[in-house]
DNA sequence: TTGTACGCGTTATCAA
DNA sequence: TTGATAACGCGTACAA
């Protein structure tokens, strides 16, 4: 099919050897020999074979990216961190897509193992049967760096400091004058979701108001109608908020809705405050002012990480791969900004 | 590193083939020999390395996915679902950003080429100096799908019917009475926005309107901020219209925010449609009427596609892989549905 | 039922 | 300055 080293050597009539150094412009092939070699390749459009290099070099320089679901808004932005930082180091980025199935996580990594890939980034699902996969993708040694703690396990990580960035907007919601701030949290990130609320306390103890437990919803981050629907039950119930600090921007975009429908007005009866900073969150009537999630940073961060596992997994030369007792992980944690819009009633200069 | 046939060989005593054969289950092995390799593979953690039999068998199980912006909230249900259709015949996806650049889209294709990619699904830049990088392509032999249309070249196709979107949405919004619908297109997707021009003005002709050139605006469509800051000009300039077709729903939320700091109410005063049909559109406090393209079918049926390219390349022994003659290129149309809801102005019960 | 031998395209070692 | 040769892990004729 394509051009091989073997084909060009046969046709100027040298060996593959000196072939390969020609094209890699070493300097010991006579200036003559290697002119006519490169001429040879380029007029038959030779490409290395990847693969095959990678089977001698144990190289594939290839890193596999694995997230829920492509289509939140949350990851486009996190993979283009990623692929831009890799692909600025000479690797390609395989990407799958688990739908928040585990067993298609599973086979992913597997998957991916079998492509001799020479790291992972990956965004767990959070399952609570997710363990037994991760310790499968530890044992096989090829590293990985998790988006999101796995249950109590130990591995490289690179996550937004949850706490920080819950702590920060309702201190500021309170600092507004707010007094009852409704959390609404997901059960799909229960880490997460933990650190949120938190720093959600945590603010709450500062500024001497007791938690309780009736402000707390929780429902499914990647969806607008979730936050509609738990905002509506809760307004259904009786229940009255002046604020409400969703998981999600898209939850909090539902939560907008429901509260309009109530024919309450944001942000002057209801503040509101999301989480991520989506592109389309200062684009609404009424800007939605949010914890801002460095995604792409994120990207790029767990990118670097990987790419020094890989280096230092592959660098010495065959001293015993796995010393198991000497490996100390890494922990990045990246400090999410508050980004004040409009919906939570602030006079701001900011996101117009 | 990790486990190989050969080593599975020589601690069950047999040689390489025969573990293939057990591996593969194949009839002609003893049962008794079958069980001892499976059971020591098991315990290996035994993986097929699938780049050593890519190199074999000629085939990589291996696509490559090329677009412009992952950011782009249009692109990654396209890519889910070319990924979930590959996924589902048990290929992997090579993702290549190439933030418009034309350097780095070369680049990418290349890359994919020498690491042996059965295809491509190829979302091209459309600059004006492309070609060249599609005839390199095509020289390659490698089976590649386009998203849109290359100049003038030959290739296969799956795209959205854009002249009928915009012909649908326009028609619509006349049938509402609306007299001066002003077209914001985009001048980095010239074939589709000659496409949807051309609806424009076929709907236009139906109704006995006039063609007016200052209706026409045209500005990036990846930009929130671009459909603001031209309708102001637009509104600045003295025109004045009464409903806007933009080319994207990032485009039209931008229109909505200038049509509402001019003062100007949405749909009474002027009505926006969209195009693309993000997720978000139908969260806005004004439900964003738009012409929804398929994206994720869009990307099924160039997965499809695709897959049949590459097994009747493949498929066929070594008859010579290139009859250059004999193609014929497919060109797959989708049709995208009008999407009503608030913006237009509607008495509509959908999109609530 | 099992094994031998070769080739895929590349790199690396050693010798000439 | 150049070339054999082996090796990576796997698949497949061809034998036995």
């Amino acid at each position: 099919m394509s051009t091989s080293l073997k084909e060009i050597a046969s046709i100027v009539g040298v060996s593959t050897t000196t072939v390969v150094r020609a094209l890699k412009d070493r300097p010991d092939v006579k200036e003559e020999t290697k002119q006519r070699i490169i001429k040879v390749a380029k007029e038959l459009g030779y490409r290395p074979n990847i693969l095959a290099r990678g089977l001698v070099t144990n190289r594939s320089f290839t890193v596999g990216i694995v997230v829920p679901d492509l289509t939140n808004p949350f990851f486009p932005e996190l993979i283009k961190g990623i692929e831009t930082t890799i692909w600025a180091k000479g690797f390609n980025a395989i990407l799958a897509d688990t739908d928040y199935d585990l067993v298609k996580e599973e086979a992913a990594i597997e998957s991916l193992i079998s492509r001799q890939v020479d790291g992972i980034v990956i965004a767990p699902i959070e399952s609570r049967r997710d363990r037994a996969v991760y310790e499968m993708l530890q044992e096989s040694g090829v590293p990985f760096v998790c988006m999101s703690m796995v249950q109590d396990l130990n591995t490289d990580l690179v996550i937004a400091d949850d706490e920080a960035g819950a702590y920060a907007a309702v201190r500021h919601l309170l600092s507004l004058g707010r007094r009852r701030v409704a959390y609404m949290g997901s059960s799909l990130s229960p880490r997460a979701d933990a650190e949120r609320l938190s720093g959600y306390k945590k603010a709450l103890q500062e500024a001497g108001i007791d938690f309780d437990e009736s402000l707390v919803l929780r429902g499914d981050q990647r969806d607008v109608d979730s936050g509609q629907s738990l905002m509506n039950e809760y307004f259904a119930s009786g229940r009255t908020c002046d604020a409400v600090l969703s998981f999600s921007d898209l939850m909090a975009l539902g939560v907008m809705k429901a509260v309009r429908q109530r024919g309450l007005s944001i942000p002057s009866d209801v503040a509101v405050v999301g989480f991520d900073d989506i592109k389309v969150a200062s684009a609404m009537e009424i800007p939605l002012t949010t914890v801002s999630i460095p995604k792409y940073n994120l990207g790029e961060e767990a990118a670097n990480l990987l790419i020094r596992r890989i280096d230092q997994l592959k660098g010495k030369k065959d001293t015993d791969k796995r010393s198991p007792g000497t490996v100390t992980f890494q922990k990045i944690v990246l400090r999410p900004t508050l980004v004040v819009r409009g919906s939570c009633g602030a006079s701001s200069k900011t996101g117009q």
